[in-house]
DNA sequence: ATGAAAGCGCTAACAA
DNA sequence: TTGTTAGCGCTTTCAT
């Protein structure tokens, strides 16, 4: 329309500086009129790259995830990037089937948390190895040579019972996750070191909760056998256990008992008083993901591990 | 390398009736050993179509939306498309910017629930127009001539007032949320309607409140006001500011006051006594929003509103 | 400053 | 049953 070629619009519509002003303007103001919309898949076929993350998450309904994945996006969408979020309903064959598609779907990264299954990261090294970056979050592999980027499982650990040491608490009860899961064995190991550099001044008792209800039942019993004064949470779903417990008791916090968790703060404030947590921020995750990925992708990088700080965040339980 | 044209590969791989079995054989063996995978970009230029569907949201960080989302994930992955998330953190502008960005990727279909703000939906009629059929879910506009799949209010509400009503209460205090939002106008108007089939033998407060934490105050305010028996509580966010209270007071759920909430299920089973609550499944409504949109892609379909069942879960609150 | 032309990897109509 | 070929819409090299 404009009696000019498809490279002198194509160049004019990207601000191409060997255009002249006059023919941008003129291709700008026809590209406005006729609503024209770059065709991407034809850009994509072009320049073989996408502006698509992929996510690989175990679940997104969880407590932790949906607040990342959300962080995650507003940080992609400002670079013009979008998210292909799929779930993996923590079953390794699904994960696979997952990374497939992304890999199938020639994405510019992937983000993922593996299922508390997965053995096998092969197939995830090999898509590394066509130039696909991958940063795993949160549930990461034991494998070294792999971008990872965590929460500081330890430190929350130890500022949460900390937490309690200073309030003089002396019997402490600690309710860890499926025993399975790594997360698990981590701050299990972060706690004991912690009652190690105590000595015998402190006794405590350990249990474990693949469920919220798990914890109530744990809760329950601990509370009849050791009369624990203060309890230690590892993560949300043992907070919401034993704080059932604690509203059908009615027992009063912090006078009959202190309470603190691990949490990134969403269920911690639903209480009265707001349960004391040390926070492992989904948020801060995502933003840390996001700038490892682009350092990644830059392509000067060595992998490593990266790991968001930990705060404690005082409410009235403790 | 087998020596054979290009279409046959082609055809021998998507297992076209036209090619022979040893074709068929021979090619998907070599491709299996070179680990051929399709190039999608080529595929979605040829074929001007992708195996994705977008969706937006105010916010994925939402008690509702992620189970939505998590839930639809679930159903779109069986058919072999993926999710592209984008939030709107309720700003109609980025809204409109994300809405371009589904254009733009040309997906196959968009599921959007807009933004408590947006006010012009012509932008998305028009993407309707370009084939792209549109999915509103929950937060939809009130124009007529779309396609909303939505919980159902009214009922919902009926079946909670109804819950108190059985129980003899008699000074309801009932909490909506942001009085702007429609979905607050849509409760609060079956709310109203319950109560006037009572006519005087209830009494009633209606109060909104914006935040858990303003609902809080609400709550607080009315308890020494009105002196109610029963509480409604519109959603989890008013629920949340109402038992944050109830946990502080001590009050006795349900002797001292009865609890009844409009919810996907997370929140009330938190507390104990769980909350008895209408049931507004975002699972549920994802399973819908996606059955809708095959048939919309179908294309034999009127635009239509279509809602999702509710029913009361009991709790021990009433 | 602009144009011509090749080609990204695939599909499908048509030919053989 | 298989091959030939055009073309999807763009980018980019090379020529002018």
């Amino acid at each position: 329309m404009l009696n000019m070629s498809i490279s002198t619009v194509s160049r004019a519509l990207k601000d191409h500086p060997d255009i002249s002003k006059e023919t941008k303007e003129k291709v700008r103001e026809l590209a406005e009129i006729l609503e024209y919309e770059p065709n991407t898949y034809a850009i994509n076929l072009r320049t073989n790259n996408s502006k698509e993350f992929g996510v690989i998450v175990p679940a997104i309904s969880n407590y932790f995830y949906h607040s990342f994945i959300s962080s995650l996006e507003e940080e992609v969408r400002r670079y013009g990037y979008s998210l292909i979020i799929l779930q993996s309903v923590d079953d390794p064959e699904i994960e696979l089937e997952n990374l497939k598609r992304c890999k199938q779907s020639r994405v510019a990264g992937i983000f993922v948390s593996i299922t508390s299954k997965t053995e096998d990261i092969k197939p995830f090294l090999k898509v590394e190895d066509q130039d696909i970056p991958i940063i795993f979050f949160d549930k990461v592999p034991a494998f070294e040579a792999c971008n990872k980027v965590c929460v500081a499982d330890s430190l929350a650990t130890q500022l949460a019972v900390e937490a309690l040491i200073t309030k003089k608490k002396k019997k402490i009860l600690a309710l860890f996750g499926d025993i399975n899961l790594s997360i698990s064995n981590k701050r299990l190991a972060a706690f004991e070191k912690e009652m190690a550099k105590m000595g015998s001044t402190i006794s405590y008792t350990i249990d474990f909760a693949n469920s919220a209800k798990a914890a109530s039942l744990a809760f329950t019993k601990a509370l009849e056998e050791s009369k624990p004064d203060a309890v230690f949470c590892m993560s949300d779903e043992i907070l919401t256990g034993v704080m059932k417990v604690i509203q059908k008791l009615a027992i009063k916090i912090p006078n009959d008992l202190s309470i603190v968790a691990i949490s990134d703060g969403f269920i911690p404030q639903l209480y009265f008083p707001e349960i004391a947590y040390a926070e492992t921020s989904g948020f801060k995750l995502g933003k840390l993901a996001f700038s490892r990925m682009m350092t990644c992708m830059a392509g000067n990088s060595f992998v490593q591990e990266l790991t968001i700080d930990s705060v404690l965040i005082n409410g009235g339980s403790i």
